[in-house]
DNA sequence: TATAAACAGTAACATTTATCACATTGTGCA
DNA sequence: TGCACAATGTGATAAATGTTACTGTTTATA
């Protein structure tokens, strides 16, 4: 599925050694679009490496919200199933994959190994845990400090961040329920953004303008 | 001003060599409440562990707002501080102390050295990131899925979980800001709360019945 | 003790967000 | 084509939260 110049190109902090240990001991496995990997309150006993395609994280409301937290992309690792991993704990997260995924599954056991072993993957735990919190964080500052107007635009910035383009596929709806509201002041929203001339709305698409 | 003793009883955790360790190279260093140990933005270049006192850790807007995050409390570390301490990062949030404070300062270097060299220490790291992301994450619920009065109640159970009693020392100016909130809002929210005979009310002080 | 400052209560009103009801439009498919 | 359905637009209204203004009380301290 993979070879050790893909992985290399996918991870390039990783040493030739730490490449060579994941390709022998590895499980490769595929999700299709709109499967759900992983669900708040599931054992986790393995570590998950993005390969390819993309995934979201979210946190889940008692009353079936599903806030969104994340994106997971390729050369990106769920820092959460790192930290339950390391435990055995549960997972916190629910993860559902948007585009057709490709991931490694890296065991407990290994992982811990591979800390003490390998310069490279402590160095990219770290930076994962890090750049997680961190965006955790930015998060907590939107809901607590920002009304839904500018929670909004930051949502829809990170979408185009995440998939790399002007157009993104999303109703309504979707955007509502990301962001624990209802549809119909998402729709008032957008149509204040389009008035402003920041995007132009079209049917299950919203094409950004700045 | 600590003797192993001391240590093991606040570290329960740690091995006799770490606490050795710690012994021999540590920092120790005391604030004052009121004081701000650290600042949003500011270099971190060391592990903070706390041996005495409390710390409240919060989350800065860009309007002043000081929106609270979690407690610090004996035996536990800043994971902020080890995360940005491995890579040399500014801190993502800003710490006060509640009661006057003791900790200990683990500087950059031996902070990673330890997590190859001794189990206990690299265990409670991850303990620590783990922890916090999960109190990060319930935080996030609160402000995602729950209205303002049931914000109220949370915020109120942390403070009663952190100092151990039912009496709180808080004004409603101040809940308010944590909360970023005004405090007519939670003057109002308190006061139906008495009136539910959850709480009573006093000066400075906030009486939990439950 | 006199005075200022911090704290708390509350009413009136503005704004934002949530909810309900229903109309309109685009798309897929029988 | 035309039906069914999802997506969107919009007005009316309710509820929650934010703001302003003013009150009285307690506390600190000059």
């Amino acid at each position: 599925m993979h070879d050790s110049d893909d992985l290399k190109k996918i991870f390039p902090s990783f040493s030739d050694e730490l490449i060579n240990e994941i390709e022998t001991n590895a499980i490769h496995q595929s999700y299709k679009a709109g499967e759900v990997i992983m669900r708040t309150g599931q054992y986790i006993n393995n570590t998950l490496l993005v390969t390819k395609g993309q995934i979201k994280i979210y946190r889940e409301g008692e009353n079936g919200g599903e806030f969104f937290m994340y994106y997971l992309q390729p050369g990106q690792a769920c820092a959460v199933s790192m930290i339950c991993a390391t435990q055995s704990q549960t997972s916190q997260i629910m993860a559902k994959v948007v585009v057709d995924v490709e991931l490694i599954m890296i065991p407990l056991s290994l992982m811990e190994k591979w800390m003490m072993k390998f310069r490279s993957w402590y160095e990219f735990v770290l930076f994962t845990y890090r750049t997680r919190f961190e965006e955790v964080l930015e998060v907590v500052d939107s809901i607590a400090f920002r009304a839904m107007d500018e929670r909004l635009e930051f949502y829809l910035k990170r979408h185009a961040e995440a998939c790399g383009c002007k157009d993104l596929k999303l109703s309504h709806q979707e955007i509502a329920t990301e962001l624990n509201t209802s549809r119909e002041v998402i729709s008032r929203l957008l149509k204040k953004m389009e008035q402003r001339g920041l995007l132009r709305l079209h049917r299950n698409q919203i094409e950004l303008l700045t």
